[in-house]
Formats: C-alpha cells, structure tokens, sequence
DNA sequence: ACAGTGTATTCGAAAATTCGAATATTCTAA
DNA sequence: TTAGAATATTCGAATTTTCGAATACACTGT
C-alpha cells in the first residue's frame, strides 16, 4: 500500500484521536445535531465545538447542512459508525487494563454523564 | 458514556495516527513479525520503529515474545484488524477525495510500494 | 438599519508528538 | 570476558495540537 494512502488514512485516526471528537461522532450516531444541541449536550465551550467540528469537516467525517440560523450536523458515511461500534466492542474487551490505564477513574466520575 | 472511556477511546485512535504505525498493524495483520523484520521491510530508520512500537505496547495493541536476541511483535486482539479493515473499506468509498486531500500524490510516488 | 442569536475564525501560549543522533540494554557466540 | 547483533531508551529541536479569549460572520425579526 503506498504510503500515500497510509498517511491519510492517518489522518482519518487522527480525527478520532480527541474525547470530544468522539463524543460528537457518538452523538450525531444517533442522527443530525446542531452545532448548539452539541456545545449544550456535551457542555463544552462554543468555540471549542467549533474548532472540533472544523477538525472534522476538513477530513470529511461530518458534512453539514445549514437551517436559517443553525447548522446541522450529520456523519457523512455509515462505516464511521461501524468503527465506532467495533471500538465499543473492543473496549469491552480491555475495560480492565482501560480501567488501569486510566489510573484515576474511581474518584474522577467525569462531568457529563448521562 | 463517561468522559474517561472516551479518553481512553481517543488514547487508541491516537495510537493508529501515524502512517508508520498503520503500516506496523498491518504487517502485522498478515502475523508475527520481529522488530527487525518491520525495521527492513518499512525502509525507516531502526531507533524510530522502536518508539513506534513502544507506543503501540504502552496502548497494548501489540503483545511482543521474546527469542533470544529477538522481539517478535503481534496485534493482540484481532478486533484492531477488523477495524484496519473497516477503515480500507471506508478509503475505497472515499478514494477520490483522499486523492484530492493529498493534493500531491501524482508526483509523489511514496518509496515503499509493493 | 439595528439588535440578537447561532456559528466560525483568528491569535497566542501551553502541551504533546515526532525524529535523528547518541547511548543503553540484552542476548549469543567465541 | 569480550565482541557483535538486535532492540530499546534518552535527549533536544522542530512541528503539530489544543484551548480560551476575542472577534468576525450570517441570518432573523423588528
């Protein structure tokens, strides 16, 4: 495979490599979002959002689609969402050693819990 | 979903964002492979796949055996293979754009093709 | 035209990643 | 024990990512 492909598809990884990144991605898993429903659901600055949301429209994960004043948001390919799902299946798999790995975790009950 | 399983979530996609690492994984896809197999067979300096897998071992997505003088690397759990897999399914839907993203491509013909 | 709401961009500064060079470590064979 | 091969680690500089603050932009209603 030529490394071409290889970078991108790093690039792609790279995407995914953020919390909120993938908070996003679940959430809009579950269908279109506006980028408000997003900043209120996850409680994380507008900008921030923002910037995360550009992150993942330059690698085409999301596109977008505007309403007067919103724009909402949805995950462009379904595959997206079949990696995401295997992922879950993986970290089923290791939640020990995610457990572990995390160190903290038992006093850290993290802010927005559903 | 609890902020610290994204984390670590977004830990393991970090892990996949690098071109040298995806060519590891997927080396390694095809079975057991020492350090220095990946040194000869990628064409990239030695010190330099070795803290590449030392990222892939802190993440454990690979299990290494040792034999004598060597390291022989594996992917520990086939459900990473399954999302390599996945991912190339995506890049074929999307070769196109990924054409287009690398901008270059045409005149960069990558050094380690098969 | 103006005010208000929703979203995006720009600008630093702090933190994290990446790589080659140099050096360590570990094992084997003599 | 010494030499050599295979692999790992440390160090520092260059690059990239991340975030809040401030600001800009776009659309709607008046």
């Amino acid at each position: 495979m030529p490394d071409s492909l290889r970078r991108f598809k790093a690039e792609i990884f790279q995407a995914l490599a953020h919390p909120t990144r993938i908070a996003i991605l679940e959430l809009l898993g579950a269908g279109e979002a506006s980028a408000g429903d997003l900043v209120e659901k996850l409680g994380i600055e507008q900008a921030n959002i923002s910037q995360h949301l550009a992150v993942l429209r330059s690698k085409q994960l999301v596109v977008n689609r505007k309403a007067g004043n919103q724009v909402f948001y949805s995950v462009r390919d379904p595959i997206l969402n079949d990696v995401l799902a295997l992922m879950r299946r993986y970290f089923q798999n290791h939640l020990q050693e995610a457990y572990e790995m995390l160190g903290e975790m038992a006093q850290a009950p993290a802010e927005s819990e559903k």
